[in-house]
DNA sequence: TATTTAATTGCAACAATGATGCACTATTAA
DNA sequence: TTAATAGTGCATCATTGTTGCAATTAAATA
């Protein structure tokens, strides 16, 4: 999937800003912060166009939301395992910030109050990933 | 218990922002935003002493913030299902924007990728409270 | 009760994030 | 190539959160 077959297949003009976000999204696996974006292409692009495309970009259900519990926000790309679904689990690492979407769901194991309704359940893991597990304790050896 | 038995057995001084702000909290169920808080006693504090004394609380573990999706946030005692767990299981009611703390917990039901570590579990559940599912269709007639 | 001192508060100032209006520019359809 | 529309940059503003410092207050002590 190229950025342009991302933006043509939602009816989306092929510009700037949205090919830079997107480019950037389809490099890696993990999720990217606004400030994330910028430096990877300081002064190109305004703060509001910036915003304004992530928000198109997130309107079109191209791109997803991730508010932290620290109300930092990372923006992430819906791949396959998005689709038709409202649950959104993620893994975010406490020692380098990297926010990964999970395909695994979560399930609540208690009731809900009576007469409350459930319409979606939004779970983020809080832990360590790989390679700063690796970077903490090098061959099995703890410190 | 008490504002000044909560305050004193954190070893906290029993000062007015401190008491209005857990006195708000004891009276409802409910979380509570810096927007509510504030309307609850308006110019009574800066709001400056709001922010300070919210995180005081949160650091002795009084109280605790939420994040929410759209990164609102809001703060609700520690009550005694908080004790010990580092999960938090909060709803949302999308329609008056209550937020409840629940006891029961959550799981993660598939795996984590290689080598990841988890340490806590974070869930917010979205939904419609008792009061407004009332109020949306009353007698249970659908509309 | 008066005094002391350490903690709390208010004010001024600032930073980060997010939003809007408007003019200018670029994309794409004709 | 040229219109029409959509996207962008700039100015400006709102909200949320933070820090330093001086003034005030709680509560411990005399």
């Amino acid at each position: 999937m190229t950025v342009e077959e991302l933006l043509q297949a939602r009816g989306l003009k092929n510009t700037g800003c949205r090919k830079y976000i997107l480019g950037e999204l389809l490099k890696r696996e993990s999720a990217m912060s606004e400030t994330e974006l910028k430096e990877s292409y300081p002064n190109l692009f305004d703060r509001v166009t910036l915003y304004r495309t992530l928000k198109t970009l997130e309107d079109r259900g191209i791109i997803h939301r991730i508010v932290l519990c620290d109300n930092s926000v990372k923006y992430a790309l819906n791949r396959n395992h998005h689709e038709g679904s409202a649950q959104h689990t993620h893994f975010h690492c406490g020692k380098c910030d990297e926010v990964l979407c999970l395909k695994g769901t979560a399930h609540f194991d208690a009731e809900l109050p009576k007469g409350f309704v459930l319409e979606s359940v939004i779970v983020t893991i809080e832990g360590v990933c790989a390679a700063c597990m690796r970077a903490a304790r090098p061959r099995s050896v703890k410190s």
